[in-house]
DNA sequence: GATATATCCTAATGCAATTAGGTATCTACA
DNA sequence: TGTAGATACCTAATTGCATTAGGATATATC
């Protein structure tokens, strides 16, 4: 039998296509497994286990997110930057559903500190120097920004925004323009 | 053999309560079988499959949090009513962390219109009475107070604010008050 | 061309989900 | 109180995923 040339990365990437097109929780070995036409077995010369593929997936995920809202902010500053920002979460989020709900796969202490989640947090602070906040209210508002990116396009893709009107775009272009004015305002109470 | 007097309802309980525990994820129906020190397939005579109860136990928590959400926001009124809702997802989150994740489990249409989340999407509306905003502006508040509401607690839970400086406490009601006096003053540009 | 590595395999085990069909227990009514 | 019917729980069987042990062979290196 010829090898199929398996590897690391390959399966990966794969896991990350079929986590887009059926879910992350969908995401198995076995599925993956078939994709490839191989044997189950046979995954795990590249792979530790199920969870190993998964965190892999994870990392991936949040590495591309990072490098998108790395590309997204060069060169912009203030609310241009913010919007910029934001719309990387949002796109991602609706471009790859099964990476968006991978970024958010618990990961332990020490993945976490290498992942792209730091990365982002530190392009979102560099983002919220136009707006000149004191260290103590940058973190809070990293923190802030940070659940909306989050929460908005969870909430839209659950379809929580289907049902009444306007367009959910109208409320998000809506809630980065007063996210953008509480920024600017943030000193005051 | 006796019979132990099971019912869905009681099923769905103890369901809610393994999840709490364990995990909404780690839910089986084997887990739950072995709970009740019953055979897995008996089961089967009150839910109809693995999916059935979990989409209960996410209505039952869906309801739960529309249940805390009108008793915590009752005769209060202005930032108190918004600081109380607030604190009602975030300890929500905190004391039933496999509700506050059932919560987020797919529902089909139908199911989803009967939830406690559309309430709960009522209750915010109340809420926001007090800042005396446009019918449309209603709406687009509704949306990022829930994303909030959502993202904070998805990201205190895992973790992603134990890393830095200062406490999550601390982050939170300083948004809470930056949300407050952006609703104050959603009118303005 | 021989050898070593690693890739892919077969085989076996354990656990979760589901279905079919059986038995016994509870309940309600005569 | 005794019996009929409903149903609560069971056994048994099938399927699918995860995991491990150990074997065979394609490929790369010398």
């Amino acid at each position: 039998m010829p090898r199929i040339g398996l590897s690391r990365d390959r399966l990966v990437e794969a896991a990350a296509k079929l986590a887009d097109e059926h879910g992350f929780d969908k995401l198995t070995l076995a599925a993956l497994a078939r994709h490839f036409a191989v044997k189950l077995a046979s995954l795990y010369s590249h792979v530790k286990n199920s969870d190993d593929l998964k965190t892999s997936v994870a990392l991936f995920a949040l590495s591309e997110l990072a490098d998108r809202a790395d590309e997204a902010v060069a060169g912009r500053a203030g609310k241009d930057a913010l919007v910029a920002l934001a719309n990387v979460h949002r796109n991602f989020a609706r471009e790859h559903p099964g990476l968006f709900e991978a970024a958010r796969f618990r990961l332990d202490a020490t993945s976490a500190a290498v992942s792209g989640g730091a990365r982002l947090s530190r392009t979102t602070q560099a983002v919220l120097r136009g707006y000149a906040l004191t260290d103590t209210d940058c973190t809070h508002a990293i923190r802030l920004l940070g659940s909306f990116f989050l929460g908005f396009p969870v909430l839209e893709s659950a379809g929580s925004f289907s049902h009444s009107q306007p367009e959910a775009e109208a409320s998000w272009s809506r809630s980065l323009n007063a996210l953008d004015a509480l920024l600017r305002g943030w000193a005051l109470p």
